[in-house]
DNA sequence: GGACGGCTACTCGGATATCGCTTGTCCGAGTAAATGCGG
DNA sequence: CCGCATTTACTCGGACAAGCGATATCCGAGTAGCCGTCC
């Protein structure tokens, strides 16, 4: 799984403490973990086009989450980094090779490994498409109370 | 996730089927799913050490089951070929740059974020655990009951 | 005829190269604010 | 003093390289079977 994933959640966590109220540019939201800001954007192009974040151009330009954080599962994010296809992808070798000469009949129904690895995969989604933004927000801040008010103040100081 | 497990997979169903009678070497595995047969290898040795499949060397040598198909999970192969480390790894970023500056008790206990990403990853592995090999070859010969005898003479037949 | 020693062919195993994708970087298009000028 | 056009600085967005792991390959170590020879 990529690093992209965890900078995306990071900064949709931030985004979401910050509030609709004002944009953040990558250059803050980078600075603030120690992240290349140039490659940060380009994780965050891909939330503007699945839709998660909106992204505003000029000089009070920058970031800030789409919709409600309650209304963003941990599974959106995953998806619009790693892209819409499985993790684990079939490619039919079933249906190549030597073991490609049985009949027909056998080749009815879908790869049975496939069927499984698929199985658990959706439990895998399943559970993330369960915890939304809002629920890693409360976790956070069931840790340290301070921790958005602290997020805001750090990110406003941060500096390139 | 690497091309790697699904060729695990089948080979396991393959060897499965064979039953412990004999071994088979990996040119036939390859042959029967039209694999590069040096890069199979490399796989079959990761099953190897982690004592999913035994191999023989010499003249009539090559690879068997380790034990049952019904003690062996898919768990088990998908960590003996993509190693252990978690598929989701965090590199502890809130802990540099800006927001590390933040009291040291924000940080007491673990990150949010990975908390959630690896509880998801839990239910995956959990599911993976939860389905062995004799149920994909329970699978495989619902579609076809012809399949495991016709794995066998298709095997003998493959060629290099 | 039986047994033993050497030989051969076949197998796995690890060291070695190659490729594609993730990671990282750069510069241009576009926009909103600020500013100076004219009425 | 107010409104407008221009300038300017700052933002995102997509095009362009580099590094590293997955992929693929080769050759050597080792073993079991086979054959010839000797007793």
């Amino acid at each position: 799984m990529g690093e992209g994933v965890e900078w995306a959640l990071h900064s949709c966590l931030l985004l979401a403490w910050v509030g609709d109220g004002s944009s953040v540019p990558v250059a803050k939201l980078a600075a603030f973990h120690a992240l290349p800001r140039a490659y940060l954007n380009k994780q965050l192009q891909a939330l503007v086009r699945a839709g998660i974040v909106s992204s505003t151009p000029g000089v009070r330009g920058g970031f800030r989450l789409a919709r409600d954080p309650a209304r963003i599962t941990l599974l959106d994010v995953v998806s619009a980094i790693e892209g819409p296809q499985a993790v684990f992808r079939c490619t039919e070798i079933r249906r190549r090779g030597a073991g490609a000469q049985a009949p027909d009949s056998d080749f009815r129904l879908p790869c049975a490994v496939a069927s499984a690895m698929h199985r658990a995969e959706r439990a895998w989604r399943r559970a993330l498409a369960a915890e939304t933004l809002a629920d890693i927000m409360q976790a956070a801040e069931r840790a340290g109370p301070s921790a958005p008010r602290a997020a805001r103040t750090r990110l406003e100081q941060a500096q390139i």
